[in-house]
DNA sequence: CCTTTCTGTTCCGAATTTCGGAACAATCGT
DNA sequence: ACGATTGTTCCGAAATTCGGAACAGAAAGG
């Protein structure tokens, strides 16, 4: 159903220090992102470690509550997650901040609208309001994508300080995910600098096929970039005659935002 | 704001296996349930672990993605939450299941309704409606509570599988939690036997001080207990002559849900 | 009913890691 | 400029993990 799967795998380079362990624990975890229930040897099969490891392992972290296994002896993740999950969520004050104006802007343009963050070299979805239409979905929030594809993780990219901007633009390595993401380094090098120089940005079937999305950067009281906010829907409802309505009513939405975290002027590049 | 801190603590004894570092580890991620931000020196005070020690972990839990630190150095749980809890909750399909009977009761006795599951030797709430008065909070959803306080876990303690809660019975320390807290072993045993034969039980203050709550088992396709559902509200609100109609619809909400899930019969003890 | 196969668990010596005190570096506050 | 506080690195001793192999238990198959 969903076509990013390994998106949320951990940089493995770069780290030293790390305690072993730690890490390969890790690595069974996010299994878990893509298969939902796990016995032991379909894990061996799947990491290619040896049984024994994982044998322990895997009792430390039902112990720890990461993993539970049902009578089965197959594992899950734990319930512990839902608590850690809340914190988390509770915590993200830009959340209940933005939340209000969302809302608002859900009704205005009666699409979903979606809050994201940064998170190292991906975006993730904090927030999310679909259109009221259909079943009220308690979709992906969580979900995770590269900064250069989709209009909202790219509005972030457009947004970062230059120097980690450039060396991200530089170092990138750019897989294609939807019909439309771009794959071309200059090609987005463009788009970037255009979202920087227009306050938003556009994506046409970046990440989900017929899929447009819209995206505008919300700032905080230091004028460091904090958020991005998107509309999103499908393509035939986002007609030339109505995106600059659509443009105008976002990028006011996410000034609001902006300034209710303490945002002051716009900051000149 | 909660009184209820280490309740989510791990049980260290009973385990032998385990990998001594991830244990260790997780102990430093608890802190984070009761301190929003922490640093190095911080969590040496609290863990009385040396600073080396936590030094190396937070490396690798930062590495991880379980914790993230801030500018100021300061360490906080990691978007990656987000994403497992997420996960975790998609996969709960009680809750999808219960969900509309929720919502529905919900709306009838206009009082929060929440929906709980056992895990190890506490509850967990994994869905809750408020009523729709206050604005609606994303409240403590993942919160734990000892099965033996309060109605939503005493439903579920009550209709464990006997040699289970006998055992619980007999083990376990009743610590008050609020004013009304069952803390006598005989008290708890009766309340807990009248619950079994009347299927719901009613709890005064037990979790929080002038709260009341009426609860009823939901099972699964086996006849086994599988959730507890619980209508909870101001002790104002919960008079002598409004208890049997609320019962009789918490009653039927379970009811209809247990079927929904499978289920056929009472089950004669 | 016995055999085969597949899964999960235990054992144990070798080897890698962690452990943690102490010294060092980097900030901060005054 | 100085002391105080916090974060980081070093390193030998000690404890833990590692993983092959053997074992146990259940399910599948004849």
């Amino acid at each position: 159903m969903d076509k990013n799967n390994e998106i949320a795998g951990i940089e493995k380079s770069m780290i030293q220090n790390q305690n072993k362990t730690v890490v390969k624990s890790m690595e069974l975890l996010n299994l878990f992102i893509d298969h939902e229930r796990l016995s032991l040897n379909e894990m061996v099969e799947l990491t290619k470690m040896p049984k024994t490891s994982i044998h322990r392992m895997l009792g430390s972290l039902e112990g720890m509550g990461f993993l539970q296994r049902g009578e089965d002896g197959k594992f899950s993740l734990g319930l512990l997650f839902l608590q850690f999950g809340q914190l988390v969520s509770e915590r993200l004050d830009i959340r209940q901040i933005a939340l209000p104006e969302m809302s608002a802007l859900r009704d205005k343009v009666e699409e979903a609208v979606n809050l994201i963050v940064r998170d190292g070299k991906e975006a993730i979805y904090i927030e999310k309001l679909d259109t009221p239409h259909p079943v009220r979905l308690y979709t992906k929030i969580g979900r995770r994508s590269p900064l250069y594809a989709g209009a909202c993780s790219r509005i972030i990219l457009s947004f970062l300080e230059e120097k980690e901007r450039e060396q991200y633009l530089r170092e990138v390595e750019l897989v294609p995910i939807g019909r439309g993401t771009i794959t071309d380094r200059n090609e987005l090098r463009k788009t970037v600098a255009d979202a920087r120089e227009k306050g938003y940005t556009i994506s046409y079937s970046e990440l989900e096929n017929d899929t447009v999305a819209v995206a505008a950067p919300i700032f905080d009281h230091m004028g460091r970039l904090h958020a991005g906010i998107s509309i999103a829907g499908p393509q035939e409802r986002f007609t030339e005659e109505r995106l600059p309505a659509l443009i105008a009513q976002l990028t006011a939405a996410a000034e609001r935002i902006s300034r209710a975290l303490g945002w002051r002027r716009a900051k000149r590049s």
